[in-house]
DNA sequence: CTATGTGAATTTATTCACAGCA
DNA sequence: TGCTGTGAATAAATTCACATAG
């Protein structure tokens, strides 16, 4: 097809799309359509055809999609083939549960370097890592580490993303309830779970 | 105004401009243009205009916001105004981070009640709250609880969105990497820490 | 026949630009 | 003058609908 900018929204659903497909492809399917992947991914059928289509469409006409060759592909365009090592900095609650969440893996992130900046954490050990001072966060440049996630209090979110942008850090995952500066190489996703929560009550009947 | 459908897009924002606002007013700042919540929240400000604009506009010409009265009108426009109990499904590592995690309580949300499978976790209690056994969730509806975390693992989801609905639950916040079918009534907001993580390195630059 | 790929149509969302009010 | 509120203009995203390939 035609040259055409690729929508940002078709890359935010596009690891939704690798997801299911590595679901299904563990349940031992190899076929699918974008009428089946559709339901189950709970999407429009000619939304998913589009997302394809921007990347020259991958399926068989009459046949629809090989599922290894999809996420083949959607890896491909995500930049997810190989292994990367992610950074963690806070180990909080929050901190805590995301160095133990198990989903990271299929993406083919690896969590292997935490830190923190409480006295009583550092040098601990948690799901064997050892918990790093803060304070060396530009450790991560020689480590080749791009990714970061921040768990750390709002008070020290900017601070953290400073530090980890000097460390050479161009991809951010963001808990901390608050926007971050940061020039404009660096992409920031935010999660907020509390302000998704929030989102809730409008749309519910009242009564 | 003449009458126009709120885009969804516009409740999706509105939590993050009243996180905010909270966050300046406990600064002890009481006004604010639309120019500067814009600079501090990274967002457009007329975006921030329009967005107040679907219910009327709340400020004042030459003059910009009241930071009370906009924080007043966002809860009132988001059904925040009165306290929510919440619950939680699934007290695993995430679900335990969910429940000792502090955000909630800004928009009035609180979280009275835990339930589990594992009946080595059901009677303890984890953040002065007990766990109850998952197969109660019914007792939801009694007790006037709307809104459901899901921090359950992706093979127990459905049957856990199920249940909730048949308890009277419309409004679900998901953790479960799936999608989760339910009935039109039933508003279903899907937080992905992995698919949102993978979206990163299609952005960052290679090298 | 079946189901993709894709222009065209439509819908939705953002940004502009300025009239109008304090 | 300063900044809101909002139509109008753009831009972006979704959905339709069908020609086309297997």
């Amino acid at each position: 097809m035609r040259y055409r900018k690729v929508p940002d929204e078709t890359i935010r659903r596009l690891p939704g799309y690798l997801n299911g497909l590595l679901f299904l492809a563990k349940q031992g399917r190899d076929n699918i359509s974008s009428y089946n992947l559709a339901e189950f991914l709970g999407v429009n059928p000619s939304q998913i055809r589009k997302d394809f289509s921007y990347f020259g469409g991958f399926g068989v006409r009459g046949r629809g999609y090989k599922i290894q060759n999809l996420i083949k592909q959607v890896g491909k365009i995500l930049k997810l083939g190989t292994a990367r090592p992610v950074a963690l900095v806070g180990v909080g609650n929050l901190g805590s549960a995301v160095l133990a969440y198990p989903g990271f893996a299929i993406y083919g992130f690896e969590l292997v370097a935490v830190f923190d900046s409480d006295p009583g954490k550092i040098g601990k050990t948690k799901n064997n890592i050892a918990i790093e001072d803060v304070a060396n966060l530009d450790k991560l440049r020689e480590r080749n580490i791009k990714i970061a996630i921040i768990a750390v209090p709002r008070p020290a979110a900017q601070q953290t993303a400073d530090a980890l942008v000097d460390a050479g850090v161009t991809g951010i995952l963001n808990f901390a309830p608050c926007y971050l500066k940061v020039p404009k190489k660096v992409k920031v996703v935010t999660i907020n779970i509390a302000t998704d929560l929030a989102r809730l009550p409008y749309y519910m009947p009242t009564g």
